[in-house]
Formats: C-alpha cells, structure tokens, sequence
RNA sequence: GCCCGGGUGGCGGAAUUGGUAGACGCGCUGGACUCAAAAUCCAGUGAUAGCAAUGUCGUGUGGGUUCGAUUCCCACCCCGGGUACCA
C-alpha cells in the first residue's frame, strides 16, 4: 500500500472536525487533565516550525492521557493584542482588528492542518470585546482590593480600616490614603520615552551609548508620565513561597527567586550635620557600620538639592542632569569608572559619631531601598573603587585571618577590598556601650540590628527587587481601561454592567506628539458626565499586552460565559493546569504577571487554586541556518547559493560562513510548516518535530532530517499495508519481546517527555518487522495504538483497514507485560583491567562462583592474563566480568 | 563578573543509582533492481595501522577517585541563555 498522506489527513481532520471527537465536557466520572500551550501571538508572518514543536508535544501527551483513561481539556488561542498590528494600521490605515482577523485565520488553518486535537470551540482571542470585557473586570477587582500584611492576604477596599487622625482630616485625605493601598494606582512614574516612536520603552530598550534599540535613534529621555501601576511587590513573599510546591524547571524558579531579589536588612538613619534631617539607608550588613566611611544618594533623590551646601549647587546639579541622559545600563557598567560628585555636606554615623562626606553617584538607582547608601568601601569592591578615586578614607573592620600574609596586611591597611567573611575588628564603641569584635557575622548583624531599633535609629527590614508594575501603554490596540478621571479630581472605575468599554473608533493610530495615547483623538468617546452634570474623561491609556495573558488559562475552562468570567463549576473542575509548556522566554515576566494575578482572584474567592500552573515545562529554541560575511554583517537566505559544499552571496558573489541564529525575518531564515506539510504530510512533520532532539534543547532546524521519519511512515504502511505481512496464530517470543518493549518505552518517555527517543523506539519495532518479515494481527493493532499520539492519521488509517469501527484516539492505551521481557540467559562483556576483550553468554540466575571459572577456564582468557597474576575478579551479575591482572 | 544550561562520529542525537560509548535518523560508500536515472531493498560506515585476525587511540583540556569514569571530584577552556554597581 502505497503512502498517500495527502488522502488520509483529509479524511481523518475532516472526520474529527464533523463528530467534534475532541469537544471536552466536565465529566465527574474521570479524573481530569488541563493541557496548556502559551497561545501564540499571532503574526502577519505565519507559523514557523518553532509553533508546532510545543504543540505537537502536548498533542501527544493529551492523545496518550484520553487513551490513559483522562478527561482532557486542550485548547487554543490567540493572544492578539500587540504593537505589529498597530504599527501596520499607522502604515497603511488598516484597522488593527482586520490585520488581526486576517492572520488569526492564517494561524488556525495553519494549526489545524497539523492534525492537533484541540478543542476548538474553546478558542478564545484576546481581543474579542467578550474576552477583554472581563479582563477589565478584573482590573476592576484590582483597583478595589488593598493587600493587608497582617493576614498576608488581598482584600475587598471596602474592608479597609481608616486610622483615626487620617479620617480626622476629611474625605481628600481618606480618599488619598485609600489610594495608596489599591493594588492598582495612578501616579507620574519615570519612564524612557522614545520621541521617534512616541512610545514609552523598556530599561533594556535603552542602550548603553542612549539610542533606542527598536528605532535605533537617539531620540530617548527620561520622562514623567500619568502611568496606571500594580503593586506587585506586596504579593513578593507569597509568589516566592509558592514557588516550592511547583513542578518547574529549578532554573525558572531560581530566576523568578532573583527576580523578586528578597534580602534581609536594617534601614538606618543617619543625622545630617548641620540640617533637622535623617538620610535614611537601606543595608544588608547593618554589622559594617563601624566600617562606614562616607555615604551616597542616588541623583532622583528627593533631598539632594537640600543637602548640596551652596558651593556645590552647580556640580550637583549638572551631574544629575547628565545623569538622567544615562541608561541604567550605562550607569551600572562595571566596566566603566565611577563617577560622582561630593555634595559639600556631612552626615553623623550614628555607632562611632563620626563625620562622613555625603556624595551624589549615578551607581545608586533610585529604584532599590531608600535609593541611599552607607558605603564601607574596605568591604565592598564598588565603594572601595570608588572611596580610591575620590580618596576617602577605608576602615577595615573585618580581619581577613585566614587570608595570605600579603593579602591580609594589604586588607588591614585599607589598601585592598576584602569582601568575604573575617574577624571583627575595630568595631566597638565603649560611649554608648556597642561592642561586636570576636563575635560571628549574625551575632554582629543581631546586635547592631537590635541596638539601632533600640536607640530609634533604625530597624530590621526585608527588601525586594522587585519592583510596582508599570501597567499602561500609550497605544491604540490593547485594552481599554474602565477608568473614568472625573473634572473634580476623583479617578473612578466604571460599573461592572458597564463592561465591555470597547475601543473607540479613530482617525489615526499615532500616538500624540506629548506622548498621550491615540484614543485622546477618540473624539466623544472621551467625554462623560454623570447624573449630576458633573463632566469626566475617560482615561487614554490602555492595558499592555501582559493583560489579556494574564488570566486566558481561566477563560478556557468556560469561554463562552457572558455572565461572568467563568463559572466556578468549571474552574473548580479544571482547575489548575496540569502541564503548562512554552519557551523559556516567559521564565519571569509573563509567568510572574499571572502568578500575581492569580494570588489576587484567589484571595477574592474567584479562583479556587493558590497556583495556576502545576507543572512547567520549557521547550528550546528551534533555530535555523543563516549566512554572514567575513566581516560579520548577516546576508538574507535567499541570497545565498550552495557550491561545493560551501556558500556563496548570490548579490556580492563573496563566500559566505553559515552560522546557526534565532529565525528571523530581517535573516529570511524562518521556515514556515506549511511547506512540510506539503511535501511530506503533517504526521511527518510532527514526528520530526519530536525526533529532532530534547524537546528543552536548543537545536537547529535542517529538513534533511524530515525524510528520515517520512521514510519510518512510508515504511510503516507499507509493511501493515500488505496483508501477506500478516501471519494467523501465536506471534513470535521475539516480536513479543520487540512489542511490548516498545510500549513500555514509549509510555514511559511519554511520561518524561522524551519523545525523541520514544520515535526511534517505534523505528527499532518496523526495523524488526521487515527483518521477520511477518507479524501477527494483534501486534499489528497493538503498534498503531503506541503510534497514535505521534502520528495520528497514519494511525487512525490503519486501525481501519484492520477493521475497527471506532476512532482510535479514545481506544485504551495497550498494556505492557513485563513476562515477555525476561531473557534466559545474558551475553556477558569479558574485561580485564577495564577493558572488553570478549564476550561470553551465561544463564541470567548463573551463580557468580561458576561465571568466575567459567572465565578463567576459557580459551581466550589465557591471552589476557599473560602469566600476570589475577589480583582479583568483579563479578557484577547481568552488567559485566573484570579481571584485574597485575 | 555572577547564575543556569551545555560541549560525544561528517551532521542531529543515544547511553548516567559508575559497568559493552556512538541506539535511531541524516549523509556517505558498495551491492541488487533498471537500457539508464530516480525511488526502493540489502550491506557497510568513530579515527588510525593492517590483506586479515586484531591492535592502538577516542565523549572540550589537564589532573584525581575507582577493578572500571561520557557519568563522581578538583582546576581550566569554549559555546548558549539569563542578569547586572541591589547596598
């Protein structure tokens, strides 16, 4: 029988698409599996291979569990908000939900050529007004919940307790300080702004010689703008804690650890001479502090310009302005020299009433702790370069003892940095009573710690990283928010009957020249009044595109719900996801983001889980071929011909050097499916996909490596195609074996998501069939139910031919039986001195005092052993014989 | 710099409670079929020496532990990803 892949998916896609085989219901009766891929966004490029490799893993995993006996819930989507659309409407006009539409059909026919058994009336797309009216509903929930520390949890605004002299100043100060507890605020924040793009962007946007990334222009600065902000870091310590029970990748956790950045500490407050003022620091080793010899405020400090005495008004001043030209990359280079500027004035170190110079440097970010520092440059290898430059004094507290001679003195001299732990010395104070030399660095950090709180000075304190989310863009295509700013000051959100706020129709996509959001041209929209004539505008902004993703998981387990985001029965039943896989991209952001969120409706009582995603799973990177000049400047694949095994510009004539790179459209080197498909079917294209490689490792993309699996297809029906392939009565012991082998192999890499060697199992089993060349009806039956999962038309194909009625994708998985797999006897390696020199085959239960004599009375032996004496023999049953001769 | 991965044939990769290195596939070589080619089927394919039997070498480099190391330990080199003066 001939392979006529064309045909048979046709059929097959057809035939699940009209019986709906893969629509998912709750159903009590068994125990459930939610399957999640992270929904593409979907581009005007298309799918490239990198799509199918995530999806045709969980397809399989979702094919195995049905047949496993599980409910399976596995849906698609589209997370199609986003700046290409929008940047394509300012081109050319087009609205942005035409573009959109467009390439959602693109990806779907795309998608579903590959034979994936998603349910898709489930698909959900993010920009659908009754997809995004609940996830301002739940923005809404955030502007109304304050987290209360004491119960660790978030709760409803109206369950806020007021102090008493705040409700004794009137409604502006109760509405202020309610304000400040939301979990979703309005204030200035400073942001970069690119004045080419008329966009706000990123920290890592910004380059270290100040042009922006995406436009490659200098045209970026440091702006204050009205920005919608979420206070992440309130649920720090939860989104850590939770951390432990996930099945993630320990390399995911540990950088969502770093990200969030706890670290235990003391602010100390130090006297400013010669002001009534405090400089407060935030430090980790409060114990130091007899080692602190001069202190340093981050330019966007509030009280630099009090603290610059007159005459060094100017030089402050014309740092701080060259400063704000800087990027956070540029100013934390540690390549790069310190700068800083002497502010004129003093503080009082509170332990030892020594007088310290108070500096202005670029190094401290306004961003961490109190955006001041106590520097103890004798322990501290930044503060020690730059105490150096400047020539302030270094004080060594800690006694490097068991360091090198040379080393030690230079340390003790203040001459070198020594940053690891040491003995405590100069560090007592009799005045008031302090005194931690000969004490371990947590008794010094204690009794520091303990004293300061006691002297009012200061106290114990737990920083954070990480830092209130900047949650608005100035953009056309994202979500709406259901904010209305009302003209005596009062910001409201909208009525929950009032949602969707959908976008506003507009003339132009651009963003306004002051960087407001193009909806400030939307015209009527903007104006409201309530009841009472009272005038308001609706707030500009929208969402970024974190929002739609944060909570789409949710939205699966009940997508079409119009009265409210999804009912509690499904979620309760669905709820949480199983296996969650994507790439490692998201490893912080888009992971965190609706772990936070999460938390938040989980404390609400909307959402029945502490965790959304049980276990994660990232796949790698699928990379492709790309060519680049001696020089290194990257050439287009299609410009690039193949002579002789080398690579030639087809527009310079100049030979080329082929490198592997990310695909990309500027490189041409993205790959698109749909060719594969073509050519070798969509069961060849998944089964490559999974032969590959590790499905987490980054690999490169070379269709040479498609025939191989076409050809195990091809191969497949045409041996079970054949009916004279097929003997009556008992099968073979050795078949057997081979069979049930390859069922236990590949359930069990199924279950480690090792698929590629699971494919090349399937291929040891027709391997052995053509070499017997007949196998019986039941072994045959039996590996078309192992090749489901992976190659599901094929396999539904021939479940048919061999007479099965019912679709094979909810048939029970086959059962392997361990009896088959036991051996008689084992081929033994004979080694001497570690290294085989024959072999040899004993009865598996052979007892060792017999395989010993049986080796050294064989005929080969006496070569190796060369009159040497034996020293001795290991015997370790079934693995392997060594003789160890001397 | 730090953190996390990784380094195995011409290529993608397999093998770890330490026990036969290179499964499976691509490519390549030879054979069968064909007038011929393609496709297919069969056989071979780590390097090196040899007609061969077989030997020697071989999992980034150098050491170590062990009867035995791709696997464990130490030092180093290279590649990929993340991150950055975090006090």
């Amino acid at each position: 029988m001939d392979y006529n892949f064309k045909d048979i998916e046709s059929k097959w896609q057809q035939h699940w698409a009209e019986n709906n085989t893969f629509k998912t219901e709750i159903d009590h009766s068994k125990p459930k599996f939610y399957c999640l891929d992270m929904f593409p966004y979907p581009s005007g490029a298309g799918l490239h291979v990198g799509h199918p490799e995530g999806y045709t893993a969980t397809d399989i995993i979702c094919r195995f569990k049905r047949a496993n006996g599980f409910n399976v819930l596995h849906p698609m989507g589209w997370d199609a908000f986003g700046l290409p659309a929008e940047q394509y409407a300012i081109q050319t006009g087009t609205h942005p939900a035409i573009t959109t539409q467009k390439n959602c059909d693109t990806f779907r026919r795309q998608i579903q050529s590959l034979g994936l058994s998603y349910d898709w009336k489930r698909e959900i797309n993010t920009t659908d007004p009754n997809y995004f009216k609940w996830t301002q509903w739940i923005f809404i929930r955030l502007f109304n919940t304050w987290f209360d520390a004491e119960q660790n949890k978030g709760r409803d605004i109206s369950e806020l307790w007021i102090p008493e002299d705040i409700q004794a100043e009137g409604s502006t100060a109760i509405q202020n300080y309610i304000g400040s507890k939301r979990l979703a605020y309005y204030d200035n924040a400073q942001v970069w702004y690119c004045r080419n793009c008329k966009t706000v962007c990123a920290n890592e946007e910004v380059l270290n010689d100040g042009s922006h990334e995406k436009c490659g222009t200098k045209e970026v600065e440091r702006r204050y703008l009205k920005q919608w902000m979420l206070r992440i870091p309130h649920y720090a310590e939860r989104l850590l804690d939770g951390l432990d029970q996930l099945d993630w990748p320990e390399g995911v956790k540990d950088m969502q650890r770093n990200w969030i950045g706890r670290s235990t500490g003391a602010e100390v407050d130090f006297k400013i001479d010669g002001l009534d003022k405090n400089l407060r620091v935030y430090t980790t080793r409060p114990d130091t502090l007899f080692g602190a010899t001069y202190m340093v405020v981050a330019p966007e400090h509030e009280l630099v310009h009090e603290i610059t005495t007159p005459d060094q008004q100017e030089a402050v001043k014309a740092y701080v302005l060259g400063a704000a030209l800087k990027s956070d990359l540029d100013r934390t280079d540690l390549a790069k020299g310190k700068s800083g500027v002497f502010t004129g004035r003093h503080a009082i170190n509170p332990i030892n009433g020594t007088k310290i110079q108070i500096w202005v440097a670029d190094y401290v970010l306004m961003g961490y702790g109190t955006g001041a520092i106590m520097a103890v440059p004798a322990h501290d290898t930044r503060d020690f370069e730059f105490a150096q430059t400047f020539d302030i004094p270094i004080i060594c507290i800690l006694d490097p003892k068991n360091a090198p001679d040379e080393v030690r003195v230079k340390v003790l001299n203040g001459e070198a940095c020594w940053t690891e732990d040491g003995a405590y010395i100069n560090s007592s104070n009799n005045e008031i009573g302090i005194d931690i030399n000969g004490l371990s660095k947590e008794e010094g950090i204690a009794t520091v710690t303990s004293w300061l709180e006691a002297s009012n000075l200061g106290k114990a304190t737990i920083n954070y990283k990480l830092r209130d989310w900047l949650f608005s863009r100035q953009r056309y295509w994202g979500e709406p928010f259901p904010v209305i700013h009302w003209e005596d000051g009062e910001v409201s959100v909208l009525d929950d009957s009032e949602l969707p706020l959908p976008l506003p129709e507009v003339e132009k996509y651009m963003p306004g020249e002051t960087g407001e959001s193009p909806l400030s041209n939307a015209g009527e929209w903007l104006i409201v009044t309530d009841k009472n004539g009272r005038k308001g505008r609706r707030e500009t902004n929208t969402m970024p595109q974190w929002a739609g993703s944060c909570w789409y998981y949710l939205r699966f387990t009940d997508p079409t719900n119009n009265e409210e985001p999804f009912s509690k029965i499904a979620e309760n039943y669905w709820m949480p996801v199983d296996l969650y896989v994507g790439g490692a991209e998201h490893a912080v952001l888009h992971l965190l983001y609706s772990r936070f969120w999460h938390k938040v409706l989980f404390d609400l009582g909307i959402v029945s889980t502490n965790e959304p995603f049980q276990k994660l799973f990232n796949q790698g990177m699928i990379l492709a071929f790309a060519y680049e000049t001696a020089s290194g400047s990257k050439v287009p694949s299609d410009q690039v011909e193949e002579r002789e095994g080398k690579y030639f510009s087809t527009v310079t004539g100049e030979e080329l050097h082929q490198i592997v790179a990310k695909m990309s459209k500027s490189l041409k080197n993205v790959v698109n499916p749909d060719d594969v498909v073509i050519n070798y079917g969509a069961d060849s294209l998944r089964l490559f996909e999974m032969f590959i490689g590790p499905l987490d490792a980054t690999k490169p993309w070379t269709e040479n490596g498609v025939k191989g699996v076409y050809n195990f297809l091809r191969r497949v029906v045409a041996f079970f195609g054949e009916t004279t392939n097929i003997s009556e009565g008992e099968e073979s012991k050795e078949t057997l074996k081979i069979l049930h082998q390859t069922i236990r192999k590949v359930s069990d890499d199924v279950r480690d998501m090792k698929f590629n060697t699971a494919v090349s199992q399937m291929m040891v089993f027709t391997n052995h069939c053509y070499k017997v060349g007949k196998v019986n009806h039941q072994t045959a039956v039996t590996f078309f139910q192992v090749l489901a999962p992976f190659a599901p038309h094929v396999a539904e194909e021939l479940w048919e031919l061999y007479g099965n009625t019912s679709v094979l994708s909810f048939h029970p998985w086959p059962v392997f039986n361990e009896g088959y797999l036991t051996e008689d006897t084992f081929e033994y390696p004979i080694s001497f001195n570690g290294k085989v020199r024959f072999k040899i085959e004993f009865p598996v239960d052979m007892p060792a005092a017999e395989i010993e004599k049986a080796v050294l009375t064989h005929a080969h032996t006496e070569k190796w052993i060369e009159g040497k004496a034996i020293a001795k023999i290991i015997i370790v049953a079934n693995k392997i014989v060594n003789v160890v001769v001397k």
